[in-house]
DNA sequence: TCTGGGGTCCTAGGACCC
DNA sequence: TCTGGGGTCCTAGGACCC
C-alpha cells in the first residue's frame, strides 16, 4: 500500500501538578505551602503513596508514587489532603472540552493529558505554536490553572516535549530537529521505558536515546521481542500511531489494600461481596456483560497471585460476580499468610448497548 | 523505600480443534 | 501410539501508563 505520507503537527498537554493545582485554587489558603494528596499519612504510620504533590513539596524530595510514610519524614508539615477524585474529574471534563474544541483528532490520556492532533488546522509549526500559546491562554482563563505543551510530529516527540519545561511550558520540535532534539536524553524520557527496562538498557550500555539509535536492531528485537523493534524505531524519533478518537473499555476492576494485613476470613469475603457490588453497579450502569472474571491477592510480603476463570456465558447478575469471585479467592485463604490486599477484575467485556444498536 | 488504584498490552505455555 | 502444523482461546504473570 502507497498511503501518501502526510506531514502530521501533534500537540501534546500535560496540566502541570493537577491534583494539587486544583486544591490550590479551592483552597487559596494553602498556596506556597508543601501540599501533598495522596493516603492519610496518619502521623507517619499511613499506608500508600503519594498521589500528587506541589513544587514546595517537591523541594523536599517528595514526588508522586512515593510511600506516604517516607514523604511525613520528609516533609511532616506539608499540607496533606486525599484524593478528591470526583472534583478533579469534574476539573478535566471542561479542559477536555476545551482541548477537543482545537483539534481534528482528540485523545484524553488520564485525567491531566491529551493528544491534539492539529495537522489540518495550521499550516506549519509557527503557526502550532501561535495555536498552543491560545490553548494556554484560554485554559488558564477559564480554569486558572497551567499546563505544558509539547508540539512535535507525531506522538511520541509531542509528549516528550511537553515534558520538558514543566511548569508552564511549550517546547516546539519540528521534523528536521527531532534527532538532536531526543539524542542527548535519557532513555527513561521515552513512552514505555520504565525502571525494568531502564536498567537492561543500562547494562548493555545504553544510556542515551542516542546510544539506542546507533544500537544493533536485531540485537534489541532478540532481546525485547516485538518491544526491540519499537524501541529502536522510537529512539529514530519514528511513531506513526495515530491520535486515538475512540477507546474501547477492555475490563473494570476494583481492589483494596487492607488497613492491616489479615487472614480473617469473614473480613476478606465481606470486603469481596462489597467490591463485587461496586463493580455491578458500574457494569449496570455502563452497559455491559461479562465473561471472565480474575481475583487478585497480594500477601504481606506482597507476592501477587492472580487467578481467573471464564464463564461459558455472558453475565451482568451480581450472584455470578460473587459466588465467582468467592470461589477464586478460597484456594489462597491460609490461616498461617496474611493477605494485604484483594482485587476483583471482569474483563471479556461486552457491550449490550452495541448489540441494542446493532438489532435495531 | 515497606510500596494505591484504575487501566492496557505482551508473553509463554497448555488445551483443543482441524 | 512413538507423530505434525496451524489457529484460537484461556490462564498467569509482568511491565508500563497516569
Amino acid at each position: 500500500m502507497c498511503r501518501k505520507k502526510r506531514r502530521r503537527i501533534i500537540l501534546h498537554v500535560d496540566m502541570d501538578k493537577f491534583f494539587a493545582a486544583v486544591e490550590e485554587r479551592e483552597n487559596p489558603e494553602i498556596r506556597g505551602k508543601p501540599v501533598v494528596v495522596g493516603a492519610d499519612p496518619k502521623e507517619g504510620t499511613g499506608r500508600g503513596v503519594v498521589s500528587t504533590s506541589n513544587y514546595e513539596a517537591r523541594k523536599y524530595g517528595v514526588t508522586s508514587g512515593i510511600p506516604i510514610t517516607r514523604a511525613w519524614r520528609l516533609c511532616p508539615n506539608a499540607v496533606y489532603l486525599p484524593v478528591n477524585y470526583s472534583l478533579y474529574q469534574k476539573v478535566s471534563a471542561r479542559i477536555m472540552a476545551i482541548l477537543r474544541g482545537y483539534a481534528e483528532k482528540f485523545e484524553r490520556w488520564g485525567l491531566d493529558e491529551a493528544f491534539l492532533d492539529v495537522s489540518s488546522r495550521v499550516k506549519n509549526f509557527k503557526e502550532a505554536e501561535k495555536l498552543a500559546q491560545k490553548i494556554k491562554k484560554e485554559v488558564y482563563e477559564k480554569e486558572r490553572l497551567t499546563c505544558s505543551v509539547g508540539v512535535g510530529p507525531n506522538k511520541l516527540v509531542a509528549k516528550i516535549c511537553s515534558d520538558f519545561e514543566k511548569p508552564d511550558g511549550l517546547t516546539v520540535v519540528r521534523a528536521e530537529d527531532e534527532k538532536a532534539f531526543l539524542s542527548p536524553l535519557r532513555v527513561r524520557k521515552l513512552l514505555w521505558v520504565g525502571r525494568k527496562t531502564e536498567n537492561r538498557l543500562n547494562m548493555m550500555g545504553i544510556q542515551t536515546i542516542g546510544d539506542l539509535a546507533n544500537y544493533d536492531a536485531s540485537v534489541l528485537a532478540e532481546k525485547f521481542g516485538a518491544g526491540g523493534t519499537q524501541l529502536y524505531l522510537m529512539a529514530q524519533g519514528i511513531d506513526n500511531s495515530e491520535v486515538q478518537e475512540h477507546w474501547e473499555r477492555k475490563s473494570m476492576s476494583r481492589e483494596i489494600t487492607f488497613e492491616e494485613d489479615t487472614c480473617d476470613s469473614k473480613l476478606i469475603f465481606e470486603t469481596l461481596d462489597a467490591l463485587s457490588e461496586d463493580l455491578h453497579h458500574e457494569l449496570t450502569a455502563s452497559n455491559f456483560t461479562f465473561k471472565t472474571i480474575t481475583v487478585k491477592i497480594r500477601y504481606e510480603n506482597f507476592e501477587t497471585h492472580t487467578h481467573g476463570k471464564t464463564l461459558p456465558f455472558f453475565t451482568d447478575r451480581l450472584k455470578d460476580i460473587q459466588k465467582s469471585s468467592r470461589d477464586l479467592v478460597q484456594d489462597y485463604l491460609r490461616s498461617d499468610r496474611k493477605i494485604r490486599l484483594i482485587g476483583v477484575r471482569l474483563s471479556n467485556l461486552f457491550s449490550t448497548e452495541k448489540q441494542t444498536r446493532l438489532a435495531d
